[in-house]
DNA sequence: TAGATAGTTTTAAAATTTTGGAACTATCTA
DNA sequence: TAGATAGTTCCAAAATTTTAAAACTATCTA
């Protein structure tokens, strides 16, 4: 990966975790394998539209991988890109 | 200390690391001891208001403390509080 | 199949962030 | 001391981000 890739995709991350619901939906993540969108609308008081964008800022940022039950979309924490990005993220962080 | 006055830390530091001259500005500070606003403005080109206004940025997420001497300032990149929050950094961002 | 529910997309408004000109303070130097 | 230089503050414009209403697609269920 060349340097300024490295640089504008450590930037986009930082950029994802810089808002209070993306991160705290991060840390939310780091405890258990997977989380619904229905858990996430549980926890944060914000639209659905609202919702969905900041699932995907954190997609676009690449922490997050989503797949589809039926009608429900569940979120899974890309832990090793976590890991490059930001060393001991889950430790220090919860 | 308490435990969501440590994610409004964690947040106004991923903030200030979210914008790509200030995420150089501290990537640059990790090689040297300390570099004055001389240094800074050489390196990217905005004007002084804007550089400025990065400095404060990071020094109200903490990551930077300022010296004066003479007419010249110089900034510091606490480099314990970066650790703390973000584990590694230094590592992985050079 | 009709109606309900889950989530997305489009669109626009509100809020925040980034930027630089102008005017300012502080320090240096001739 | 007068003029030049370093940096800040105030202000407003431009750009970006956050938010939700409305309309949409897909799936479930009665």
């Amino acid at each position: 990966m060349a340097s300024s890739e490295f640089s504008a995709q450590a930037i986009r991350i930082f950029k994802a975790l810089s808002d209070p619901t993306r991160y705290q939906m991060v840390r939310m993540l780091l405890n258990c394998n997977e989380l619904g969108c229905v858990e996430f609308e549980k926890a944060f008081e914000l639209s659905k539209p609202a919702m969905s964008h900041h699932y995907r800022v954190l997609e676009n940022a690449g922490l997050l991988s989503s797949r589809k039950e039926g009608a429900y979309v569940y979120f899974r924490l890309d832990k090793e890109r976590l890991e490059r990005f930001l060393p001991g993220f889950d430790q220090a962080h919860l």
